[in-house]
DNA sequence: CGGTATCCCATTTGATACTG
DNA sequence: CAGTATCAAATGGGATACCG
């Protein structure tokens, strides 16, 4: 299987990983959630070389994760910005976050902070049942692939 | 950046990229979550090649999200298994099953269902906080980086 | 500021075969 | 079953320069 056909493939996850299972586009996403807009911004803050930023973002756009739109008076400057369709990503962003801030923490606390607006508090959001309100780790659900 | 120095980054989720963030780790993982132990199983469900799969493997076991381990009686026969930490990664799979099933569907519906086993109802799984119990989305969060 | 254009090199991949 | 070995080909990465 090339990763070119992988958007072919019955998994999900596999589907989305075809979209933006790239670690240039995850810390570009990862960005665009801190609010970052412009192309030298996002350059500077992932450390991406230019044409690649180019690629990705095009992709991204393409995809319909990112609008490109022009701003204020001038007509050659653009910003980024994630769609409906990209903000639906966020807990894929934040589980990784977690996850890093739990298992692999650098030596000076988390870089990125989160804070629940609604109650002020500091914490990382956890994953819980739509339907009876319970929180669910892995050993509470039951997976069961059509395939097999 | 060279992705071989991604690992001292700041940021917890460049630092995850770092391990699980390539696309054949990440189906591997599926699969792990999906119950499967043994090579020639990830080989198939996967379709990686299968030095690239051995070296997913092995790089996984390093790290510490798999486990592998002697089953049987033959000495010759090994499962690899989630540790907690790789448990831990649930909400990554999961997060990315569910943009996937919403955003990208194939034609005959998900191919992996969810059920929770406690109510028994089928759904995916969303984000609250842990503090107050709310649901939370991106627009409810304020994420601040310390290094801007 | 917001990109393209080049160009070269390192790495990854995919296929295939082989081994204990 | 559980991998290794080999190897050609494709891909992606990084540096640098350039343009409107």
């Amino acid at each position: 299987m090339r990763w070119t056909d992988i958007g072919d493939e019955q998994c999900s996850i596999a589907r989305t990983l075809s979209v933006i299972g790239d670690r240039w586009t995850m810390l570009v996403l990862r960005e665009a959630f801190l609010r970052t807009r412009r192309f030298d911004d996002f350059q500077r803050r992932t450390g991406a070389p230019r044409p690649l930023l180019a690629d990705r973002l095009k992709r991204l756009v393409a995809e319909g994760i990112l609008e490109r739109q022009p701003y204020g008076s001038r007509s050659d400057r653009f910003e980024y910005r994630l769609t409906e369709k990209g903000v639906d990503l966020y807990p894929v962003i934040v589980s990784l976050l977690t996850w890093g801030d739990r298992w692999m923490p650098g030596e000076s606390g988390p870089p990125i902070e989160l804070q629940h607006k609604a109650c002020g508090r500091s914490m990382h959001p956890e994953l819980a049942c739509p339907e009876c309100g319970e929180w669910v780790g892995a050993r509470d659900m039951l997976a069961t692939a059509s395939d097999r």
